[in-house]
DNA sequence: CTTTGTGCAAATTCTTTGCACCAAA
DNA sequence: TTTGGTGCAAAGAATTTGCACAAAG
């Protein structure tokens, strides 16, 4: 993915690419980890030494409001940011703290149920258990 | 609820009934609004003063290790507790924060997906979005 | 110019920890 | 007495805020 690739995405969700903001979305497409907020930090800090904490703040949260990244609330400890915002679930391991993604669920159980007192317009579905790393396998 | 029955119902989860557990337990079963800490010690201190945010806290761990109750990671800002352990979902409003239960989905979106790679234990299922008060209905 | 973005430092909020005291078995 | 529970004060960690300066249009 190229810096001008990245503008361009960037740009389909009416971000206004900044040379932190274009950093903190190339991070994110290359690092598909559920970062937090100080691993995004603590990764970039080397190569962009000026780099804020606070525009890492400011810079996911308008991400997250233009719909280009979604926040995850699994883990209690830290917000975590994930760029797909396709369909799919996260597994949290209670032991060592990592969030990996579960595809190929049933697409039927992100659809969005019909109440007459909300107006619902986004799921978040999220396991927790132990992975096999921490289990010893 | 009784004291008495509340003390029974602790026993159940090898939870050692005291002044203190069975008031956080009896205002949790009477008050399923999904109270953070804050709102319970709040709500609390007035009947006994002498109880302490710390309190609060050991209580809640233990109610969750023992799985009396359950931790909900839905609202980024606190964690929010619910005595209903039962299969449910909740909505979070975006706008007020409030949390409500949502009941009668098909129960099949709770069941826990099998993965060669982790032990999945629990699922959490968190809608978003604004309600109609918020709306202004 | 005027608006928007960035970054520092301080403040705030939520949660955890260390330790002393109290209560129950 | 020994163990477990409680509560205060302090510490720690994540996030937010206020403000000044820089960059972009």
């Amino acid at each position: 993915m190229t810096t001008v690739q990245t503008h361009r995405y960037l740009q389909q969700y009416s971000i206004k690419p900044s040379m932190q903001r274009t950093a903190v979305m190339e991070y994110l497409m290359q690092n598909k980890i559920h970062p937090t907020i100080d691993e995004i930090f603590t990764a970039l800090s080397p190569i962009m030494p000026t780099l804020s904490k606070t525009t890492v703040y400011n810079t996911l949260d308008l991400f997250v409001e233009k719909g280009a990244v979604q926040v995850l609330t699994i883990d209690e400890k830290n917000a975590r940011y994930d760029v797909d915002i396709s369909k799919h679930a996260h597994f949290f391991c209670k032991s060592c703290g990592k969030v990996h993604d579960i595809f190929n669920l049933n697409s039927e159980i992100f659809s969005l149920p019909n109440s007459p007192l909300f107006t619902i317009n986004s799921v978040e579905i999220s396991y927790s258990g132990i992975c096999n790393t921490c289990k010893g396998n």
